[in-house]
Order: C-alpha cells, then sequence, then structure tokens
DNA sequence: ATTGAGCGT
C-alpha cells in the first residue's frame, strides 16, 4: 500500500502553506471593525498632547492625524488619544514598537482604534423639511 | 491642583 504515504505526504503537504502565505488579520483584532491605520494610545501621561503623540509616532511613519482626547469639560487630557498613520503596516510597526512603551515617564497602550464611535454623525445635514415620510 | 480604565466633537 504505497499510496498511504502519498495521501500522508498530501496531508502534510496541506499543511504546509508553502505557497502564498495567508494574510495574518493582525488587524480589526479590537472590539469592533475599521482598524486600518488608526490606533488608539491610552496610558498617555497628562502631561502628553497631541504635539507629543505625533511626534512620539511620526518616527515610525507618516502622521496624518495625532490627537490627543480632552475632556470637554475641563479640557485637560484625558490620558488617551488617537493616532491616524498613513499606511496600516507603519501602524503596526508602531504599535509593535511603541506599545507598552513610556512616553513622558508613563507607559502607554497602543492598540488599533473603533471608528464606530465616530461613525455616526448627523446623517442629516440637508435642511428638507423631510419628516422622513 | 487632582486621577489612571478605556475608544474621540
Amino acid at each position: 500500500m504505497a499510496f498511504c504515504k502519498l495521501i500522508r505526504q498530501s496531508i502534510l503537504n496541506n499543511l504546509s502553506s508553502t505557497g502564498p502565505r495567508p494574510v495574518t488579520h493582525l488587524l480589526n483584532a479590537t472590539r469592533g471593525f475599521s482598524s486600518s491605520s488608526k490606533l488608539f494610545i491610552g496610558g498617555l501621561s497628562f502631561n502628553t498632547d497631541d504635539k507629543t503623540l505625533k511626534e512620539a509616532f511620526s518616527s515610525f511613519g507618516n502622521v496624518l492625524e495625532a490627537r490627543v482626547i480632552t475632556d470637554r469639560e475641563s479640557g485637560r487630557s484625558r490620558g488617551f488619544g488617537f493616532v491616524l498613520f498613513e499606511s496600516n503596516e507603519d501602524a503596526n510597526e508602531a504599535m509593535s514598537s511603541m506599545d507598552g512603551q513610556e512616553l513622558n515617564g508613563r507607559a502607554i497602550r497602543v492598540s488599533y482604534a473603533s471608528d464606530d464611535r465616530r461613525q455616526p454623525r448627523f446623517s442629516g445635514g440637508g435642511g428638507h423639511g423631510n419628516t422622513g415620510f
């Protein structure tokens, strides 16, 4: 029964993806979806601001948007922010490199952000007196 | 002047 060997070899071949490596779903590894080049920066120092965040992450890639969320009532930093990279791979590099590192004397937590919070804006916009019916 | 998990007008 030599074919038995062949079958086993076939199985082994299947297990070893010698061809195109499957794209590791490193993205959308957050609660929601839409996790591209947007990174969620947590554990930020209260002394860290948008400029500091951009300066700290602009070293890994082109930062299109870097913002530290500040309380609207007090206007002070909430301790977390968001960084939008031009390239998703740059964001991955930045996350792998800056996650757990210290910034301004405080360890920061970098992870992919969820755009679910920002999407729902005023769907209207047009001042049409349309009641929707 | 202050605080320390999470996801922004």
